[in-house]
DNA sequence: ACAAGATTCCTATGGGGTGG
DNA sequence: CCACCCCATAGGAATCTTGT
């Protein structure tokens, strides 16, 4: 939990640092987003310039640095904005939305967002990046401070994607995610591996287990910050039973999971898939004059003794009349 | 045969916990 | 408070599989 707080304040603090305060060190230029690549230019060139930058973080400094220096900043009405061709969120927490709105509020917005012409509708605008400084400024119902340039498809999910990994800002299975939306729109790998900075190994693994999670688990449980691959991965392994899978897609429609915070709700669905359902403990009580007239079943939630009619027809009858009885004992005995 | 993609295995790293 | 260990994570290399 500390750790997280840290992480929000920090994040929050690096959306209204001035731009320049730590950029002066960087002098590495960010090759292949220096200037606008043509149009139609072949997308392997993308992902061959960035394998030049070694550091996210480096590349995204780069990024801003160069929105914040080389090209002009305008103000645009935020209802002129679409959200990108690929969404890549899973929800934000009412606290990180109202403390980016307070803060803009406050500061006014920093950094700007990056958007591009609409390829549709020449009036309108699309979002690379900064979907929740939109969001937050449209609250305000401010102008937007934006930065519009010329992007193919291609160019603008990697710049989506890197804005988002220079932020830490997309949980693994957020990352995941966008990946495979990036993938069933048709986006070649080569892209998607710059948009996310990962290798194609890592890239095959985060496709393949959002192919093998129910959509609805992974909406259902959302960002989870504090688990990575693994856990994923073994959630997905556990879900595979069909078992266990009905029992997690029906707890997901519990009102307390929803209640729980994202992390939580993955632990909760791990837990419970994980814990094998214990089966029902079954014994057999025999009488002393060696009639078998009770069977006891013995589950986590309740306890069931049936009695056998072909044995003894009345005895369950004669039970039956005594539990008021038995019960009273019961209760006697407990609070002595 | 070749290329793309999937899988497996290994490893550096860092967080978290524990014991002195 | 420090040193150490354990473990999860994520990146990368090597290898296997599949499709053309």
């Amino acid at each position: 939990m500390a750790r997280k707080n840290l992480f929000e304040l920090s994040e929050a603090a690096g959306e209204q640092a001035p731009p320049d305060a730590t950029r002066s060190s960087l002098v590495r230029p960010l090759m292949g987003l220096d200037r606008p690549l043509k149009p139609g230019r072949p997308v392997g060139a993308i992902s061959q310039s960035l394998e030049n930058i070694n550091s996210r973080a480096q590349r995204a400094e780069e990024i801003e640095r160069k929105l914040s220096e080389g090209h002009s900043v305008v103000e645009l009405d935020p209802s002129l904005i679409d959200q990108s061709i690929v969404v890549d969120r899973l929800g934000i927490t009412d606290e990180r939305r109202t403390a980016l709105v307070d803060q803009i509020r406050e500061h006014g917005q920093q950094v700007p967002i990056l958007v591009r012409p609409h390829p549709d509708d020449s009036a309108r605008y699309q979002v690379a990046y900064g979907h929740r400084r939109l969001a937050a400024v449209r609250q305000l119902g401010r102008m937007v401070r934006a930065v519009v340039r010329e992007l193919t498809d291609e160019q603008l999910v990697v710049s989506q994607g890197q804005e988002n990994n220079s932020r830490s800002d997309l949980s693994y299975i957020e990352r995941c995610y966008f990946a495979a939306k990036l993938e069933a729109r048709g986006f070649s790998r080569d892209i998607i591996m710059a948009s996310l900075g990962v290798d194609k190994a890592a890239l095959s693994k985060m496709i393949a287990l959002v192919a093998r999670l129910p959509a609805e688990i992974i909406e259902a449980i959302g960002t989870a910050e504090s688990f990575g691959r693994q856990r994923w991965a073994d959630l997905a392994d556990l879900l595979e039973e069909r078992a266990k899978r009905a029992r997690a897609l029906k707890a997901i429609q519990d009102p307390e999971f929803a209640a729980l915070s994202s992390d939580e709700r993955f632990q909760s669905v791990y837990d419970m898939v994980k814990i094998p359902a214990k089966k029902p403990d079954r014994t057999l009580w025999t009488a002393l004059n060696g009639s078998r007239l009770v069977s006891i079943s013995d589950s986590e939630s309740k306890t069931t003794f049936a009695f056998d009619k072909r044995i003894e027809p009345q005895f369950a009858n004669f039970v039956r009349e005594r539990l008021q009885a038995l019960y009273d004992e019961f209760r006697q005995k407990i609070t002595d």
